[in-house]
DNA sequence: GATGAATGAGGGTTCATTCAT
DNA sequence: TATGAATGAACCCTCATTCAT
């Protein structure tokens, strides 16, 4: 009598099964929301697994959102707009951004339930921090290439203009349900949501274009 | 030796007090992390009182954000700006809505707590459902006159603008721990959130006034 | 404006309702099962007057086995039977128990919980004892009577008479409901109740009454 | 200083022992009145095991009562009686049942709080209802040799029989305690409960059996 | 490496009881 | 006398974590 083999002894796979496990978990229902017995059975591994791995439910946390951030940037891509012209490159800029969260939605809601621990593990991941050290500078190289070519306004903030643009792609998403509660209209239907990132390509490009009146204001200075 | 003042009895105040802890605890810690005791304790009531008041956690969860809501309205006048002329009137509202989540600030970790969850607790308020009905058609109100004087775009959907205002206005501040970790900016010092008022005043009247471009191109359709 | 008047200052009475109450809640849950705010909820008084007449839950619940007893005793009107001859006398015991038993239901239930609690209240009150003095004499006196007219059988115990009528008349209504499950019978719908006072009637009389055989035998001794 | 002996990983052990301490916590408080954690140190095991294997106080209960009437099913071995001739069958059934009783006495009280929750947790258990399904046939096929026989009366109903013996072996020990206050005699006793047992074994043999009369009545008919 | 069993520290909730008016 | 407010001690149950095999 063969006992049944529940899963070949791989660790690397075991390790990566419960970390899906754990994002969704954890996206699901936040850190404090989230039960260690279910993301074991998720994962169908073994509780005392996860302990062997990560050290604690707050340290399965850490690797989570790590590895959530990792993705998120991965998606993102923004170091492919420094090849475009900085219309069309502002442009992708954003469209990307609004797809990379649409393609990680785990990401909202960690990064919600991580912003109400004050990113307590945010703060300790010298890897994550080196990921986002790119981002301000792709920014920065667009606008500045925007206004050498008169295209955008001078005078623009790369981490304000970062800051609304993530808010522009993100908010609707995480707070979707209490949106939809308070306007009465769903905001993720596929028909709103392409409407959302054409708004949002517009809005950003509106703010970042210089319009004849900004160009005579400018003149005059 | 003098004994510990106990409160004098009266319920009305209790509960105010209960209620008042209950919004630091939930706002610092979510529903899920928050503790009943410390909630209690808090505000030097019995834990008993807390299911007396407000039957449950849950129970009091939602009398916590019912009164969030309410008093973010409260804060946000927007009918103030029926009476503005549109492009007065859209500065305004932008503002308001903009102090109404600083002198508010509870009401951004609950709302994400709230949307982890769902929005169940929104969704069984009839009370807060009501208390939005009015914020659309006042966007609309201002969209409508501004296009007729010709000063805004005819074309603007306000659930999309509004979404977007609020996007603006509050997503630095529900994100900031993370924000300050991944772009090395405290966002929420003083000096930073005028400049943040002004960046989204700019950025939703550049969106929502008419450029000479955008006249030209109406006159010809 | 005149407040609406509760009900007149009668200790009187609601010491009543809340006695009432607190018989029908202890009844139906046990003593540990009952609770104090329900009781006091359907005496419609405060619960406060409680403490105030009965001292604590243990007090109410010795106050409700008292009446309840005095009640059965008074129902169970067995001094009658010291005037009948003794075979209908015997019947007329055994019915009146019987009845006594269906026309206060609530004293099986208590009695139950009591004898769970070992009958500490019972133990502490010298009334209850004493309305059951007269009852082992009154049976003595039936089976007298009954040895010396020839008609029952002489060396009957009456301790173990009384007993069994008891056992006969209440087990089928304290255990009902087990009963209803285990023998798929419903056992106190009015067709098998009546019914079974018969079916005792008669297992008391064959047991008392002296046969052919047992004159018999005795004469042979 | 020697450290505490911890029991050893056996789950079936722990759970046995644990069912043992359930026992005797609900025989003695009741539903009601016992103590997960009084039963979990009783059990000396953790309170959260009962909750691993038995999933609440409630289904600890209902594993307590199913245990118990199955152990007296086992110890009442009613099916022996089919083998006797109906005189001495009777007899043996009726001893079989008083000494079920007198070596299972948990299920005593437990059926008492068990009828006290209208049989809720019995009603659940399709294994107890089996359990008895053969015990009305036993009684029935006792009655119908023994009236083939001559030696039984041919008209008794085998429920308010079987209701009866149950009543008679049961009823003294479950109100022991009351039964010995008011009627100032210890029944339980060891001599007592002899005479009980025996005058229960006349009072059902008095019942079933035809006397001359009988005989000569149902002659005449 | 992997697993089922076990643990202790709370978590939310309830309850009998008392206080203050 | 009567009441609503308040209290503290549990109570049932859950959870993150560790042990023993």
């Amino acid at each position: 009598m063969t006992k049944p083999v529940k899963r070949p002894r791989n660790s690397a796979q075991t390790k990566e099964l419960i970390l899906a496990a754990a994002t969704a978990e954890f996206a699901r229902r936040g850190l404090d929301g989230a039960r260690v017995d279910q993301i074991a059975k998720r994962a169908r591994a073994n509780k005392t697994l996860i302990y062997t791995y990560f050290g604690s439910k707050d340290g399965l946390f850490q690797a989570v959102i790590e590895r959530a951030y990792q993705e998120l940037r991965q998606a993102q891509r923004d170091l492919i707009v420094r090849h475009l012209d900085p219309d069309a490159g502002m442009e992708k800029f954003v469209r990307l951004t609004y797809r990379a969260f649409l393609d990680n939605p785990e990401i909202i809601p960690l990064a919600s339930s991580e912003n109400l621990h004050r990113a307590r593990h945010l703060g300790k991941s010298k890897k994550i921090r080196e990921l986002f050290d790119p981002l301000p500078e792709t920014i920065t190289d667009l606008l500045t290439r925007g206004a050498q070519e008169g295209v955008f306004r001078p005078d623009i903030d790369p981490i304000d203009l970062y800051v609304s643009i993530v808010s522009l792609c993100s908010y609707h998403i995480s707070n979707q349900y209490s949106l939809s509660v308070l306007l009465k209209t769903k905001l993720m239907i596929p028909e709103r949501r392409r409407q959302r990132e054409e708004h949002i390509v517009d809005m950003v490009r509106r703010f970042v274009c210089q319009t004849d009146r900004d160009a005579a204001r400018q003149k005059s200075v």
